[in-house]
DNA sequence: AGTTGACTTGCAATCGATTGCTAATAGGAT
DNA sequence: ATCCTATTAGCAATCGATTGCAAGTCAACT
């Protein structure tokens, strides 16, 4: 074999044709006959030749790839390893390389306001998607009106401009309250960071649910927090209520299993002395102890919709935001 | 303001300069006249410019970004949300963009011989860290032979080809068995895929710490999995032994909580009636009841490794694996 | 005045593909 | 035999930067 073939060029000379037709022939157009296409491709494959994503993305303005971005508050190295987000980007790694983009992978901590831009300026994706809005809505609202191809996963507020694709979050934060009150619970205690847009509004379900019923209440209202709830905060939370809860809604299933352990410490068991409830659904949720009851997520769904919506407007059309259905998923813990 | 500037050669117009004194400020070159660079870079700057990343890569043939991908077995899905995985990626994803280095994200099911190839002749990045060589050796040390920019995170075999930056396991494996040791047990089972490799070395350590004393022995040979331990796994392998283990090795953290998991449903304690330790120390060996103790992989060291080997790889230069040390830290589960 | 050399700057080629337009060929119709 | 129309293939420009080389400016030196 002469010299390894490197461009279209030399695939050219070795088939006696001109790098116009190599093109056009391995890019599968009809324009060019069928046996040189046929014989050129068979060279192609013989040399294990594969034009340059690069040149061609620069002449065709297409980047076959996808940024997506997560940003993270402050934590350094604690969220990305989130099982949350891990398990969606497990679902956008598939749903992209299926239609043929690569994914970039940026974590961002957004101490500038135009760290976006800045990423988009670098121009080597075709679009957005965001993982985990973050309090960065702003940011992705100013954004968006003159960026079309971005979609962001959360929550959705009347108003806002940027498409996102999320469940319907205060609708299970209904649920999953209104199924402790099923249970019995009479005293409910709710666990997030309402600094985030989404379990905010999970906690505004809670409410609601709560309200339309009497006889149950809220334990009081510093039992949701101001930033990642780890298990030393939920054990303050007890110490300084006063009355216990019967009842928790963890805005994740990781604080739900944290609660439960916590819980454990203090010698109260899980579902018996208090019924703990989840969100999300994670593969964890399946396999803790006991079997978590959750809010179900499809993150699979969720990972299709945003793509769709991506692919949407990367071709020019200004897709509205989707707002998925979350589902009860009542195992052991309730 | 006028049009938007969008080339260098809308800026070098818009400075009554070339495009190639504008490529040259832009890039810091000492060649071009101070006063002229700074006047370039102010209007950059003013015009919110940046230039196209992709036509530099073209021409300087650097692509800015590493390729990190995460060859699955089989399951979809469930890998690449692996917290071991992630939190490794997280570290990665820092070091690189530390280093000025996007990452490309690919996860693979290696069904077809040429995944590698295919990566690299797409040639869209400089290099690649494979995080989890699965079963792929061989495929890594054949590409290896001729593709230097190429390093993978795992267990280092004698005469491999490729450059792998891991803990030593076999040491590792020991550590956690002469732990249990130390701690009196006299019955010690091992969980975990030996068909992957390092959990392999690892049972290899963990028979040598057997080896070394009298009167230790380990739980037979059905302790070892083929595929990745899930629960009833290890409910089966209690159920089929006739020995209940007094101590317990797990060949990671999450195969170590599972155990703890199934344990407590038999109404065994940890560490009253067994003792575990599992391997990794995540984050998640923190904050598990109980604390986990476990054998310490320092994977923001081994990130470090990787990106470092991988850039003096780029750079032409052909390092040698490296193995780092594995720390045993001890908590409340044994 | 004529050289020399240090600095700056611009010209034009280049990276490796894609594609609009033109040209050549062949088969069919008149 | 001539003209038309499809097909098929090639030329050359283009995407947006980088960079080797040549050329211009100007102060310093002989």
């Amino acid at each position: 074999m002469a010299r390894k073939i490197k461009t279209i060029y030399d695939l050219a000379e070795l088939a006696g044709v001109s790098a116009a037709t190599v093109s056009r022939a391995l890019a599968g157009k009809t324009m060019v006959n069928s046996k040189t296409s046929e014989r050129i491709r068979k060279l192609a494959e013989l040399h294990d030749f594969r034009p340059s994503a690069l040149a061609r993305n620069l002449r065709t303005k297409q980047r076959g790839a996808i940024g997506v971005v997560v940003p993270l508050g402050h934590d350094r190295g604690q969220h990305l390893s989130d099982p949350f987000f891990m398990t969606l980007i497990g679902y956008l790694a598939d749903e992209l390389s299926e239609r043929g983009f690569d994914l970039m992978l940026s974590r961002v901590i957004p101490n500038q306001d135009n760290w976006l831009s800045r990423l988009i300026d670098a121009d080597r994706v075709d679009g957005f998607i965001i993982v985990g809005q973050s309090d960065q809505s702003q940011v992705l609202d100013r954004i968006a009106a003159d960026y079309l191809p971005l979609v962001a996963w959360g929550g959705f507020v009347r108003g806002q401009i940027h498409c996102s694709v999320g469940t319907d979050n205060f609708l299970g934060g209904r649920l999953a309250t209104q199924h402790l009150i099923d249970r019995g619970c009479r005293k409910i205690a709710f666990l997030g960071n309402t600094q985030a847009i989404e379990p905010s509004l999970r906690l505004e379900g809670a409410k609601a649910a709560i309200a339309a019923q009497d006889g149950i209440r809220l334990v009081d209202a510093t039992t949701h927090f101001d930033s990642e709830v780890s298990g030393s905060d939920i054990d303050a939370f007890l110490d300084q209520s006063d009355i216990l809860p019967d009842g928790i809604f963890a805005a994740s299933d990781l604080i739900a299993l944290t609660a439960i352990q916590v819980l454990a410490t203090r010698g109260l068991s899980v579902p018996g002395d208090v019924k703990v409830i989840g969100y999300d659904d994670l593969y964890l949720a399946r396999t803790s102890a006991p079997p978590l009851s959750t809010v179900r997520q499809n993150l699979a769904a969720g990972a299709t919709h945003l793509v769709d919506s991506l692919m949407k407007r990367i071709a020019g059309d200004a897709t509205g935001s989707t707002i998925l259905t979350p589902e009860l998923i009542v195992r052991e813990s309730s």
